[in-house]
RNA sequence: GGGCCAUUAGCUCAGGUGGUUAGAGCGCACCCCUGAUAAGGGUGAGGUCCCUGGUUCAAGUCCAGGAUGGCCCA
């Protein structure tokens, strides 16, 4: 009987009836599998979405949207993205910007083409011609496009849903034939050869998805050793400086560059070594007086293979071995060493790269920066060409191979040759080894506008601003981009080719026809028509000569085209585009195809700004995968998964609140414990909500609304509070910190609202009589605060915002929480010097709780109200506050006794006796004694004045007063 | 292997230009209330600021190296 103040029979009666309770249908619970489906249909039959937005009459905000890729189920990194927009397009909407947001998804590309063939059976895919497959990519994403659009329309994603853009539509596939056709017209466009994966056995380029790397393969690798020709003076002199015993001539006359390929058959199109810079090379002589370069670091191994002792005479590093020249192996021609990169290793062979700029990807790359040539050596069906002079007509998966080893062992130039285990790419359907074999493709001439685009880059506005930093280093060392593709899903690049000879046709003449025909047919015609229809009327009589090209282009271009096909062709757009907003990962991706289409044809960045966001991770910083088992799937969020007790249905606003509360602008952690989390953060503002909405019950601003100057001193402090943490939001939403948003509302709700002038105005609402002014000010402080609340978290919380608003129980001009606006409150709200005072009261308030926390832990009493509280001040600053709220303050509201919620405060000069507990620190004296006199059974309040109320009640003269007055 | 980024309490986040005993909310523990009740209030315990060196009178903060994790590239 801890609470026990006197031992008089207590009676069973309750005053309940005679408050002022609170009274809502607005639940503590969201319920949100039904209710946010309703909320989103509300917002659908009243045109209160994205029109919304398109409606406003301020300047226009464009968030031009990245498409996601038109395959697969949606996942947390969609989940991310999409919410990010979804807030800032709500926000500037509610703002006053004329908001217009269009989806869109990116259709063509091979992991669509390859889902179809997959679905096809082996008969059907031999029989199957392009335009059969383009038909069944085109439904397949469709039915993906689908799938993805109601998703991101359950988590209350607003857009134009009913008109995305989608890169396989007509006006998409017409605009970007015009973006190429300006790069063309630029001369940005160009053919040029260059190595790619090659399936001999099914004569055809594949893609990376399309090859397997089985487990034994087995290369016959080769040691080779390259005639020296000529070596720098420098290297010469340091020879002779280091070898007096040696001469220069010999020096010269028998060193030998040593090579390591696994490719013997590429051997006739060396055109170079490569060296690495950072590694150490060494000249060593052997027995026989032959002298061998290589990697000081394969010393030992290398003489091992070699079967010779080899001493060292020389130390040279890579980056001076440059412009060295050699015998080539085969041809009677001098080549040189080359500076190569990081791909250059001492983990196997000699240090030094063969380098066939037509058979390898870093070869190429070397061999573009030295302008060598990029000779390819095989035909598509693997045999050797005239390149390879004597071993035309022989195979590189048959003989090609031992052909060479025979031809550099008569010529005493083969070192060693012994099998190497390796992976190596198979052609995933033949089941066949591949090769890398140039071929004729087409490139943008990133060279040709690096410079514009270098300079675009420093004009946009990146954030965080590594971004920049990161796409500069991207654009200032990619080489030309390959644009080209030997794939039937896409548009076709559309040139046509002379039959004989391999001249082109193309001007713009034919582009602007070509544009025209897909805007009104579709990329389809490319195969379906005829080469006289696809041209205009004037070169019927040469169509016959011509040949349409086979090539697509790559997706990048696809995607990187939307600028022109979207932002420029949409009135309600604009380009360049306010925000491009995507996954840091884009940067090589469609933040740098969009760059360069832009610049190459506009010399402008498409976008003003860019803002990146990391990676969804679990909860331990982890990449999510299926082995892990440690995938958060946003359907399971919303909808909870199978097993609900581990796996609640949160619903769409607790996803949205999880994007709000992560920095991210790093990679982000989301997991089951993080998600209890944000179901208590979103409980929490929803119960604060909640609160205000039952407590306003019978209040109508329309009768009671007031002057600020008006109000009490708390409710003061309470609307100029609410001012300046929408201040704060406002600037959160303003630079795009959503978590700054979640810090600031939980605290507010929590610290602000409920700890504090809710739980004082608990006094004021439920015991004065109704339409008493303590409780009326209240009510109009709390329907400011609730309205503003359901603005401010609308762009997160979206269906609880909606929620709270249909449940305000006075009728409010808009229909909607999202054509309230956004709010603006007098900026005379905001008080500096009555702040101050309440601040010092607060700190005063908590260290009194501590010291009625000791009495309560003593067991002394439970409820604070069974106390009493004398205070001897030693802080002047808050002595003086606490004379300020006795000498301005309102003397129903401003009284610290009841912001204390305890039954009597007063300041003293001198301690008292009988004290519980007293308490000292800097502020002063604290004394908590038992509250004297008699409970009131209404208020609850110990009073020494006390009356008798119904069934042997005792009331206390305020509820006496108020019981007589209404209820009599 | 290279480029870029991150690492502060169990969780999510704050911690301008180096400067007291490193903060907030949540969670947790304990207590109270039963007139916000699958709510509400109070108090409290939680930190090797990733590690190791260095600069400095002074380092979470600056420098170097490393670890772990992530993205991009090879």
């Amino acid at each position: 009987m801890k609470s026990q103040n006197n031992k008089e029979q207590k009676s069973e009666f309750s005053y309940k009836e005679t408050l002022n309770l609170l009274k809502t249908d607005f639940s503590m619970r969201a319920n949100s599998i039904v209710r946010e489906p309703e909320i989103q249909n509300f917002w659908a039959n009243n045109s209160i979405d994205f029109e919304l937005g398109s409606k406003n009459k301020g300047k226009t905000f464009t968030l031009h949207d990245g498409p996601p890729y038109a395959n697969g189920d949606l996942h947390m990194g969609h989940a991310l993205n999409k919410v990010l927009k979804d807030i800032i397009n709500k926000y500037k909407t509610l703002k006053g910007f004329r908001v217009h947001y269009v989806p869109g998804w990116d259709c063509h590309g091979l992991p669509i083409e390859l889902k179809v063939l997959q679905n096809l059976k082996s008969d059907e895919r031999r029989n199957l011609d392009i335009l059969t497959l383009r038909k069944k990519a085109t439904d397949y994403a469709y039915k993906q496009i689908n799938n993805q659009m109601e998703g991101f329309k359950r988590w209350g994603i607003w857009g134009d849903w009913n008109n995305p853009y989608l890169t396989l539509k007509k006006s998409y596939e017409s605009a970007q034939i015009g973006v190429f056709g300006k790069m063309f017209l630029n001369g940005y466009i160009y053919r040029g050869l260059k190595p790619v994966h090659w399936s001999p056995s099914s004569r055809t380029a594949l893609a990376e998805a399309e090859l397997e790397y089985p487990d034994e393969h087995y290369s016959k690798s080769i040691y080779v050793s390259l005639k020296i020709t000529k070596l720098s003076e420098e290297i010469l002199q340091k020879f002779c400086q280091e070898n007096p015993n040696y001469k220069k001539d010999f020096f010269l006359g028998n060193s030998f560059i040593t090579i390591w390929t696994t490719t013997p058959w590429t051997i006739p199109a060396n055109e170079a070594v490569a060296v690495n810079p950072k590694i150490d090379y060494v000249f060593a002589i052997d027995e026989e007086k032959r002298i061998y370069l290589f990697a000081k670091e394969l010393s030992s191994e290398i003489s091992k293979k070699f079967n010779r002792d080899l001493n060292s005479l020389l130390e040279v590093k890579g980056s001076e071995l440059e412009n060295i020249e050699y015998k080539h192996p085969i041809e009677n021609r001098n080549c040189s060493i080359v500076i190569g990169g990081d791909y250059i290793t001492t983990e196997s062979g000699t240090g030094i790269v063969h380098t066939a700029p037509g058979h390898g990807i870093d070869d190429f790359n070397v061999g573009q920066k030295y302008d060598l040539p990029t000779t390819c050596v095989v035909d598509e069906k693997g045999d050797l060409n005239q390149y390879s002079g004597q071993f035309k007509g022989s195979n590189v998966l048959k003989d090609a191979n031992d052909l060479v080893i025979d031809f550099l062992k008569e010529n005493n130039s083969l070192l060693l040759k012994e099998n190497y285990k390796h992976r190596y790419p198979y052609d995933w359907r033949t089941k066949k080894p591949t090769i890398f074999r140039a071929t004729e493709q087409w490139f943008a001439s990133v060279n040709g506008f690096r410079s514009s685009a270098l300079k675009a880059i420093e004009e946009v506005e990146w954030m965080p601003e590594t971004g920049k930093k990161r796409i500069y280093s991207m654009v200032v060392g990619r080489g030309d981009w390959c644009i080209s593709r030997q794939r039937s899903w896409g548009v076709p690049i559309p040139v046509f080719y002379k039959k004989n000879g391999n001249e082109i046709l193309l001007n713009s003449e034919i582009i602007n026809h070509i544009q025209k025909l897909f805007n009104e047919h579709g990329a389809d015609i490319w195969w379906d028509w005829d080469i006289k229809n696809l041209l205009p009327e004037k070169y019927a009589k040469e169509s016959d000569l011509l040949k349409k090209g086979t090539d697509t282009m790559d997706v990048w271009f696809d995607s990187g085209s939307s600028w022109a096909a979207v932002c420029q062709q949409r009135s309600e757009l604009k380009y360049p585009a306010d925000l491009y907003l995507e996954g840091s990962d884009q940067h090589r991706g469609w933040f740098q195809s969009s760059l360069l289409t832009s610049v190459a044809v506009n010399n402008k960045p498409p976008y003003k700004k860019v803002l990146t966001h990391g990676f969804a991770l679990d909860e331990n910083g982890r990449k999510m995968s299926k082995s892990l088992g440690n995938v958060v799937d946003p359907n399971v969020i919303i909808n909870g998964g199978n097993n609900k007790k581990n796996e609640p249905a949160y619903g769409a606003d607790v996803l949205r609140l999880w994007v709000s509360s992560v920095d991210y602008s790093v990679d982000v952690p989301i997991g089951s414990n993080i998600l209890k989390q944000l179901s208590d953060v979103y409980r929490k503002v929803r119960n604060t909500a909640r609160y205000l909405l039952g407590n306003i019950h019978d209040y109508d601003p329309n009768i009671d609304s007031f002057e600020i100057d008006q109000l009490p001193i708390l409710d003061q402090w309470m609307l100029g509070r609410l001012v300046e943490v929408t201040d704060q939001i406002t600037n959160a939403y303003e630079n795009y910190e959503f978590s700054k948003f979640f810090q600031i509302l939980q605290s507010f709700c929590v610290v602000d609202l409920s700890n504090f002038y809710l739980d004082i105005a608990k006094d004021r609402l439920y015991v004065s009589s109704k339409t008493q002014f303590r409780r009326r000010s209240c009510q109009f402080v709390m329907s400011r605060i609730v309205e503003s609340l359901a603005v401010i978290i609308s762009p997160v919380l979206c269906h609880m915002a909606e929620d709270i608003w249909q449940n305000i129980p006075y009728s409010t001009k808009e229909k909607s929480v999202f054509q309230r606006g956004w709010p603006i409150f007098p900026q005379s709200w905001k008080n500096e010097s009555l702040n101050g005072h309440i601040t010092n009261l607060r700190n005063l308030r908590v260290e009194i709780n501590k010291a009625i926390e000791g009495c309560r832990n003593k067991q002394i009493i439970g409820a604070a109200l069974e106390t009493e509280v004398n205070f001897l001040p030693v802080d002047k600053v808050v002595k003086d506050s606490l004379a300020w709220l006795e000498k301005f303050g309102n003397g129903d509201v401003d009284v610290f006794r009841d912001w204390l919620i305890v039954s009597n405060f007063q300041v003293i000069s001198d301690l008292v006796e009988d004290s519980m507990v007293i308490e000292s620190n800097e502020l002063g004296k604290i004394q908590i004694l038992k509250a004297p006199g008699q409970k009131c059974d209404r208020c609850w309040h110990y009073q020494i004045e006390t009356f008798s109320g119904i069934q042997n009640t005792k009331l206390c003269k305020r509820c006496s007063n108020i019981i007589n007055l209404e209820f009599s």
